[in-house]
DNA sequence: TATAATGTTGACTGAATTAGTCGTGAACCC
DNA sequence: GGGTTCACGACTAATTCAGTCAACATTATA
Protein backbone atom coordinates (compact mmCIF):
# COMPACT_ATOMS: atom_id res chain seq x y z
CA UNK A 1 0.00 0.00 0.00
CA UNK A 2 2.95 2.43 -0.46
CA UNK A 3 2.53 5.81 -2.31
CA UNK A 4 5.66 5.35 -4.69
CA UNK A 5 8.54 7.85 -5.03
CA UNK A 6 7.28 8.93 -8.17
CA UNK A 7 4.49 10.31 -6.51
CA UNK A 8 5.91 11.51 -3.73
CA UNK A 9 8.71 13.22 -5.23
CA UNK A 10 6.48 14.84 -7.35
CA UNK A 11 4.49 16.12 -4.58
CA UNK A 12 7.60 17.74 -3.36
CA UNK A 13 8.63 19.61 -6.35
CA UNK A 14 5.00 20.67 -7.02
CA UNK A 15 5.57 21.65 -3.63
CA UNK A 16 8.99 23.34 -3.97
CA UNK A 17 7.29 25.29 -7.07
CA UNK A 18 4.62 26.78 -5.41
CA UNK A 19 6.68 27.91 -2.40
CA UNK A 20 7.83 30.11 -5.27
CA UNK A 21 4.95 30.87 -7.35
CA UNK A 22 5.16 34.29 -8.91
CA UNK A 23 8.85 34.35 -8.79
CA UNK A 24 9.81 33.60 -12.18
CA UNK A 25 11.22 30.16 -13.15
CA UNK A 26 13.12 27.88 -10.93
CA UNK A 27 15.33 25.56 -12.05
CA UNK A 28 15.64 21.64 -11.84
CA UNK A 29 18.98 22.01 -10.45
CA UNK A 30 17.59 24.01 -7.32
CA UNK A 31 13.93 21.71 -6.59
CA UNK A 32 16.01 18.59 -6.54
CA UNK A 33 18.66 19.68 -4.23
CA UNK A 34 16.25 21.19 -2.34
CA UNK A 35 13.60 18.44 -1.51
CA UNK A 36 16.55 15.60 -2.07
CA UNK A 37 15.20 14.17 -5.49
CA UNK A 38 17.69 12.60 -7.49
CA UNK A 39 18.27 15.30 -10.56
CA UNK A 40 17.86 13.00 -13.36
CA UNK A 41 14.88 11.33 -12.51
CA UNK A 42 12.72 14.93 -11.72
CA UNK A 43 13.24 15.24 -15.29
CA UNK A 44 10.96 12.55 -15.88
CA UNK A 45 8.45 13.89 -13.14
CA UNK A 46 8.73 17.36 -14.33
CA UNK A 47 7.71 15.96 -18.00
CA UNK A 48 4.89 14.29 -16.87
CA UNK A 49 3.54 17.16 -14.44
CA UNK A 50 3.83 19.60 -17.63
CA UNK A 51 2.40 17.17 -19.87
CA UNK A 52 -0.73 17.35 -17.79
CA UNK A 53 -1.02 21.14 -17.55
CA UNK A 54 0.64 21.77 -14.00
CA UNK A 55 4.11 22.96 -14.94
CA UNK A 56 5.34 25.62 -17.69
CA UNK A 57 8.77 24.98 -18.20
CA UNK A 58 11.31 27.65 -20.42
CA UNK A 59 14.82 26.87 -21.63
CA UNK A 60 18.05 28.70 -21.65
CA UNK A 61 19.70 30.80 -19.06
CA UNK A 62 17.50 31.92 -16.54
CA UNK A 63 14.75 29.19 -17.70
CA UNK A 64 13.27 26.75 -15.54
CA UNK A 65 10.09 25.56 -14.14
CA UNK A 66 6.81 27.07 -12.60
CA UNK A 67 3.54 26.28 -12.22
CA UNK A 68 1.36 26.86 -14.97
CA UNK A 69 -1.85 28.31 -12.75
CA UNK A 70 -1.92 29.47 -8.74
CA UNK A 71 -1.15 26.99 -5.97
CA UNK A 72 -4.33 27.43 -4.96
CA UNK A 73 -5.79 25.36 -7.88
CA UNK A 74 -4.08 22.41 -7.93
CA UNK A 75 -4.91 19.94 -5.48
CA UNK A 76 -2.81 16.42 -4.76
CA UNK A 77 -4.93 14.10 -5.94
CA UNK A 78 -4.86 15.75 -9.55
CA UNK A 79 -1.22 15.66 -9.12
CA UNK A 80 -0.92 11.88 -8.18
CA UNK A 81 -3.21 10.61 -10.66
CA UNK A 82 -1.07 12.63 -13.18
CA UNK A 83 2.05 10.94 -11.62
CA UNK A 84 0.79 7.28 -10.69
CA UNK A 85 -3.15 6.94 -12.80
CA UNK A 86 -5.73 5.70 -10.35
CA UNK A 87 -4.66 5.60 -6.75
CA UNK A 88 -7.61 2.70 -6.44
CA UNK A 89 -6.57 0.38 -3.68
CA UNK A 90 -8.04 -2.90 -5.76
CA UNK A 91 -8.97 -3.39 -9.33
CA UNK A 92 -12.34 -4.12 -8.55
CA UNK A 93 -12.87 -1.00 -6.70
CA UNK A 94 -11.55 1.45 -10.02
CA UNK A 95 -13.21 -0.62 -12.19
CA UNK A 96 -16.60 -1.29 -10.26
CA UNK A 97 -17.54 -4.92 -11.51
CA UNK A 98 -19.77 -6.00 -9.40
CA UNK A 99 -19.81 -9.46 -11.00
CA UNK A 100 -16.52 -10.05 -8.42
CA UNK A 101 -18.41 -9.01 -5.28
CA UNK A 102 -19.19 -12.34 -4.45
CA UNK A 103 -15.71 -13.79 -4.62
CA UNK A 104 -13.56 -10.84 -3.79
CA UNK A 105 -16.37 -10.15 -0.83
CA UNK A 106 -14.57 -6.53 0.49
CA UNK A 107 -14.66 -4.35 -2.22
CA UNK A 108 -17.32 -2.00 -0.40
CA UNK A 109 -14.69 -1.64 2.56
CA UNK A 110 -12.17 -0.50 0.27
CA UNK A 111 -14.73 1.47 -1.87
CA UNK A 112 -15.35 3.75 1.35
CA UNK A 113 -11.61 3.78 2.18
CA UNK A 114 -11.04 4.64 -1.14
CA UNK A 115 -13.42 7.57 -1.71
CA UNK A 116 -12.46 9.20 1.78
CA UNK A 117 -8.44 9.43 0.63
CA UNK A 118 -10.18 10.78 -2.93
CA UNK A 119 -11.97 13.60 -0.94
CA UNK A 120 -9.02 14.33 1.59
CA UNK A 121 -6.59 14.73 -1.42
CA UNK A 122 -9.20 16.68 -3.66
CA UNK A 123 -10.06 18.99 -0.54
CA UNK A 124 -6.21 19.89 -0.09
CA UNK A 125 -4.58 22.07 -2.24
CA UNK A 126 -0.64 23.23 -2.76
CA UNK A 127 -1.49 25.95 -0.78
CA UNK A 128 -2.79 24.72 2.13
CA UNK A 129 0.61 22.10 1.72
CA UNK A 130 2.82 25.74 1.69
CA UNK A 131 0.92 27.14 4.45
CA UNK A 132 1.14 24.41 6.64
CA UNK A 133 4.78 24.19 6.13
CA UNK A 134 5.26 27.43 6.66
CA UNK A 135 3.78 27.41 9.89
CA UNK A 136 5.95 24.18 11.15
CA UNK A 137 9.02 26.36 9.89
CA UNK A 138 8.14 29.10 12.16
CA UNK A 139 7.75 27.07 15.11
CA UNK A 140 10.75 25.26 15.13
CA UNK A 141 12.38 28.43 13.94
CA UNK A 142 11.35 30.16 17.58
CA UNK A 143 11.99 27.22 19.41
CA UNK A 144 15.14 26.62 18.17
CA UNK A 145 16.22 30.57 18.57
CA UNK A 146 16.90 29.66 22.35
CA UNK A 147 19.67 27.04 21.61
CA UNK A 148 21.20 29.62 19.53
CA UNK B 1 -1.01 2.25 -3.94
CA UNK B 2 -2.60 -0.71 -4.63
CA UNK B 3 -3.23 -3.48 -2.08
CA UNK B 4 -0.96 -6.74 -2.74
CA UNK B 5 -3.00 -9.83 -4.29
CA UNK B 6 -1.43 -11.39 -0.67
CA UNK B 7 -3.60 -8.89 0.98
CA UNK B 8 -6.82 -9.76 -1.28
CA UNK B 9 -6.29 -13.35 -1.02
CA UNK B 10 -5.54 -13.51 2.85
CA UNK B 11 -8.46 -11.85 3.52
CA UNK B 12 -10.67 -13.66 0.81
CA UNK B 13 -9.85 -16.50 2.49
CA UNK B 14 -10.60 -15.46 5.81
CA UNK B 15 -13.89 -14.51 4.45
CA UNK B 16 -14.20 -18.28 3.27
CA UNK B 17 -13.39 -19.53 6.93
CA UNK B 18 -15.67 -17.25 8.74
CA UNK B 19 -18.40 -18.58 6.21
CA UNK B 20 -17.90 -22.13 7.68
CA UNK B 21 -17.08 -21.34 11.27
CA UNK B 22 -18.30 -23.83 13.34
CA UNK B 23 -18.63 -26.48 10.82
CA UNK B 24 -14.94 -27.84 11.42
CA UNK B 25 -12.02 -27.53 9.10
CA UNK B 26 -12.42 -26.40 5.99
CA UNK B 27 -9.75 -27.83 3.49
CA UNK B 28 -7.51 -25.78 1.41
CA UNK B 29 -8.60 -26.81 -1.54
CA UNK B 30 -12.21 -25.96 -0.95
CA UNK B 31 -11.11 -22.85 -0.32
CA UNK B 32 -8.53 -21.90 -3.04
CA UNK B 33 -11.48 -23.06 -5.64
CA UNK B 34 -14.29 -20.82 -4.29
CA UNK B 35 -12.43 -17.87 -3.53
CA UNK B 36 -10.12 -18.30 -7.06
CA UNK B 37 -6.69 -18.45 -5.39
CA UNK B 38 -4.09 -20.08 -6.50
CA UNK B 39 -3.66 -23.26 -4.28
CA UNK B 40 -0.23 -23.27 -3.63
CA UNK B 41 -0.04 -19.84 -2.99
CA UNK B 42 -2.94 -20.26 -0.19
CA UNK B 43 -0.06 -22.45 1.82
CA UNK B 44 1.80 -19.33 2.12
CA UNK B 45 -0.89 -17.47 3.20
CA UNK B 46 -2.77 -19.80 5.33
CA UNK B 47 0.73 -20.44 6.98
CA UNK B 48 1.09 -16.78 7.83
CA UNK B 49 -2.18 -16.44 9.03
CA UNK B 50 -2.03 -19.19 11.51
CA UNK B 51 1.51 -18.23 13.07
CA UNK B 52 -0.32 -14.67 13.57
CA UNK B 53 -2.66 -16.53 15.75
CA UNK B 54 -5.94 -16.24 13.42
CA UNK B 55 -6.17 -19.26 11.84
CA UNK B 56 -6.24 -23.21 13.17
CA UNK B 57 -4.71 -26.22 11.18
CA UNK B 58 -5.48 -29.96 11.46
CA UNK B 59 -3.31 -32.67 9.68
CA UNK B 60 -4.59 -35.92 8.40
CA UNK B 61 -7.58 -36.65 6.81
CA UNK B 62 -10.68 -34.76 7.38
CA UNK B 63 -8.26 -31.95 8.65
CA UNK B 64 -8.25 -28.38 7.07
CA UNK B 65 -8.39 -24.93 8.31
CA UNK B 66 -10.42 -23.17 10.49
CA UNK B 67 -10.28 -19.48 12.69
CA UNK B 68 -8.74 -19.78 15.17
CA UNK B 69 -11.52 -17.43 17.05
CA UNK B 70 -15.07 -15.90 16.11
CA UNK B 71 -15.51 -14.07 13.01
CA UNK B 72 -16.52 -11.12 15.34
CA UNK B 73 -13.36 -11.04 16.85
CA UNK B 74 -11.19 -10.76 13.92
CA UNK B 75 -11.09 -7.21 11.77
CA UNK B 76 -9.59 -6.77 8.71
CA UNK B 77 -7.26 -4.05 10.28
CA UNK B 78 -5.02 -6.89 11.94
CA UNK B 79 -5.52 -9.45 9.07
CA UNK B 80 -4.16 -7.19 6.44
CA UNK B 81 -1.40 -6.19 8.52
CA UNK B 82 0.12 -9.83 9.41
CA UNK B 83 0.03 -10.54 6.09
CA UNK B 84 1.99 -7.38 4.63
CA UNK B 85 3.25 -6.03 7.35
CA UNK B 86 2.19 -2.15 7.69
CA UNK B 87 -0.59 -0.73 5.58
CA UNK B 88 1.10 2.96 5.96
CA UNK B 89 1.57 4.48 2.27
CA UNK B 90 4.94 6.92 2.80
CA UNK B 91 7.72 6.26 4.96
CA UNK B 92 7.77 8.95 6.97
CA UNK B 93 3.98 8.41 8.32
CA UNK B 94 5.00 5.20 10.22
CA UNK B 95 8.20 6.25 11.45
CA UNK B 96 6.59 9.63 12.62
CA UNK B 97 10.12 11.13 11.70
CA UNK B 98 9.79 14.84 12.44
CA UNK B 99 13.08 16.29 10.76
CA UNK B 100 11.92 14.60 6.88
CA UNK B 101 8.40 16.85 7.37
CA UNK B 102 10.49 19.71 5.93
CA UNK B 103 11.50 17.56 2.91
CA UNK B 104 8.51 16.43 2.47
CA UNK B 105 5.63 18.40 3.07
CA UNK B 106 2.78 16.08 2.67
CA UNK B 107 3.23 13.95 5.62
CA UNK B 108 0.24 15.32 7.78
CA UNK B 109 -2.30 14.55 4.80
CA UNK B 110 -1.25 10.93 4.66
CA UNK B 111 -1.55 10.20 8.31
CA UNK B 112 -4.84 11.35 8.12
CA UNK B 113 -5.82 9.16 5.40
CA UNK B 114 -3.83 6.67 7.11
CA UNK B 115 -5.89 7.18 10.45
CA UNK B 116 -9.49 7.41 8.69
CA UNK B 117 -7.81 4.15 6.99
CA UNK B 118 -7.15 1.75 9.54
CA UNK B 119 -10.18 3.21 11.74
CA UNK B 120 -12.55 1.94 9.05
CA UNK B 121 -10.48 -1.42 8.31
CA UNK B 122 -10.17 -1.92 12.40
CA UNK B 123 -13.78 -1.61 12.52
CA UNK B 124 -14.87 -3.91 10.06
CA UNK B 125 -14.90 -7.53 11.37
CA UNK B 126 -15.18 -10.60 9.17
CA UNK B 127 -18.70 -11.09 10.38
CA UNK B 128 -19.41 -7.68 9.00
CA UNK B 129 -18.05 -8.83 5.80
CA UNK B 130 -19.67 -12.10 5.66
CA UNK B 131 -23.28 -10.23 6.44
CA UNK B 132 -23.02 -8.21 3.76
CA UNK B 133 -21.82 -11.08 0.97
CA UNK B 134 -24.74 -12.56 2.60
CA UNK B 135 -27.14 -9.82 1.95
CA UNK B 136 -25.87 -9.96 -1.30
CA UNK B 137 -26.21 -12.82 -2.38
CA UNK B 138 -30.03 -12.94 -1.33
CA UNK B 139 -30.96 -10.20 -3.88
CA UNK B 140 -28.92 -11.10 -6.58
CA UNK B 141 -31.16 -14.51 -6.07
CA UNK B 142 -34.23 -12.73 -6.09
CA UNK B 143 -33.54 -10.42 -8.42
CA UNK B 144 -32.28 -13.71 -10.50
CA UNK B 145 -35.57 -15.44 -10.16
CA UNK B 146 -37.55 -13.53 -12.85
CA UNK B 147 -34.94 -14.52 -15.31
CA UNK B 148 -35.19 -18.38 -14.69
C1' DT C 1 1.10 -50.76 11.68
C1' DA C 2 0.49 -49.49 6.78
C1' DT C 3 -1.34 -46.13 3.99
C1' DA C 4 -3.63 -42.41 2.25
C1' DA C 5 -5.08 -37.80 3.11
C1' DT C 6 -3.86 -33.72 4.55
C1' DG C 7 -1.02 -29.72 6.19
C1' DT C 8 4.24 -27.42 6.61
C1' DT C 9 8.23 -25.55 5.12
C1' DG C 10 11.67 -23.45 2.56
C1' DA C 11 14.21 -23.06 -1.72
C1' DC C 12 13.65 -21.58 -6.13
C1' DT C 13 12.02 -18.92 -10.33
C1' DG C 14 9.98 -15.86 -13.82
C1' DA C 15 7.75 -11.64 -14.61
C1' DA C 16 6.70 -7.13 -13.66
C1' DT C 17 7.49 -2.86 -11.69
C1' DT C 18 10.23 0.69 -9.80
C1' DA C 19 13.69 3.77 -9.74
C1' DG C 20 16.62 5.46 -11.71
C1' DT C 21 21.04 6.89 -15.41
C1' DC C 22 22.77 8.59 -19.68
C1' DG C 23 23.32 10.63 -24.11
C1' DT C 24 21.76 13.41 -27.66
C1' DG C 25 19.28 17.15 -29.13
C1' DA C 26 16.62 21.54 -28.97
C1' DA C 27 15.72 26.17 -27.40
C1' DC C 28 17.32 30.28 -25.56
C1' DC C 29 20.35 34.29 -24.08
C1' DC C 30 24.27 36.86 -24.56
C1' DG D 1 29.09 30.85 -31.47
C1' DG D 2 29.23 29.33 -26.68
C1' DG D 3 27.28 28.48 -22.47
C1' DT D 4 22.96 27.34 -20.04
C1' DT D 5 18.97 25.13 -19.44
C1' DC D 6 15.16 22.00 -20.56
C1' DA D 7 13.25 17.63 -23.57
C1' DC D 8 13.01 13.09 -24.77
C1' DG D 9 13.81 8.41 -25.27
C1' DA D 10 16.82 4.34 -24.81
C1' DC D 11 18.75 1.72 -21.54
C1' DT D 12 19.72 -0.70 -16.95
C1' DA D 13 19.93 -2.30 -12.06
C1' DA D 14 17.44 -3.56 -8.24
C1' DT D 15 13.57 -4.93 -5.95
C1' DT D 16 9.25 -6.88 -5.20
C1' DC D 17 5.53 -9.82 -6.47
C1' DA D 18 3.38 -13.93 -7.48
C1' DG D 19 3.71 -18.32 -7.70
C1' DT D 20 5.71 -23.35 -8.21
C1' DC D 21 7.70 -27.38 -6.44
C1' DA D 22 9.54 -31.05 -3.79
C1' DA D 23 10.47 -33.17 0.45
C1' DC D 24 8.68 -33.76 4.93
C1' DA D 25 5.42 -34.13 9.14
C1' DT D 26 1.14 -35.46 11.17
C1' DT D 27 -3.06 -37.82 11.72
C1' DA D 28 -7.31 -41.01 10.93
C1' DT D 29 -8.67 -45.32 10.09
C1' DA D 30 -8.71 -49.87 8.37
Amino acid sequence: MKLSTKGDYGVRAMIALAKRWGEGPVQRHDIAERRQIPESYLDHLLGQLRRAGFVRSTRGPGGGHELAMPPEEICLLHVLEALEGSLAPMQCVESGRSEEESICGQTWVWESIYGHMRQTLGETSLEDLVNHELEHEQQTTRAGSYSI
